[in-house]
DNA sequence: GCCAACGTTGGC
DNA sequence: GCCAACGTTGGC
């Protein structure tokens, strides 16, 4: 089991978009280092979803739920798509305001490398942010 | 809206 | 294969 962090522009892709989908694909990946981690990824693993631009936090979790495929909106076959479906969504979100002043997380790819959209994340760090954000 | 960081493209 | 120019992302 792996996880993750995906990151997406409410304006584009909300929380409350996927609330009402509970499955979507997760498409327009064009960066061959997001790419890579997609390919990674395996049906079942976790992955925590962060709102870019607008909120800047991590708002809640989500499940791969199809493995990498084609990207059916393009015929280059280097971009592949897959599929997340909602999970649960946290008692409170983190923001990336919180992260930076937390000392577990400063090797997040989150502060470290901040334009990638679809990043690899360890136990441990899961392990934080699910207890910060699932407290009482 | 600005700007830093980073990716991509294309000339040589 | 290097590097300048340019485009995009995302935090602030």
């Amino acid at each position: 089991m792996n996880y993750w962090l995906l990151k997406s522009d409410p304006e584009t892709y909300s929380w409350v978009n996927l609330e009402k989908d509970k499955i979507t694909m997760w498409d327009g990946i064009r960066n061959y280092q997001a790419r890579n981690n997609l390919k990674l990824m395996k049906k079942g693993d976790i992955a925590l979803f962060y709102h870019s631009n607008l909120g800047t936090d991590i708002v809640g979790q989500v499940k791969i739920h199809k493995e990498a495929y084609q990207d059916p909106s393009t015929e280059d076959e280097r971009w592949f798509v897959i599929d997340i479906k909602l999970d649960k969504k946290f008692k409170k979100s983190l923001t990336l305001a919180e992260i930076k002043q937390n000392n577990l997380l400063q090797n997040l790819g989150l502060v470290k490398q901040s334009r990638l959209s679809v990043m690899p994340i360890t136990l441990e760090e899961y392990n934080e942010i699910y207890s910060i954000c699932n407290k009482k």
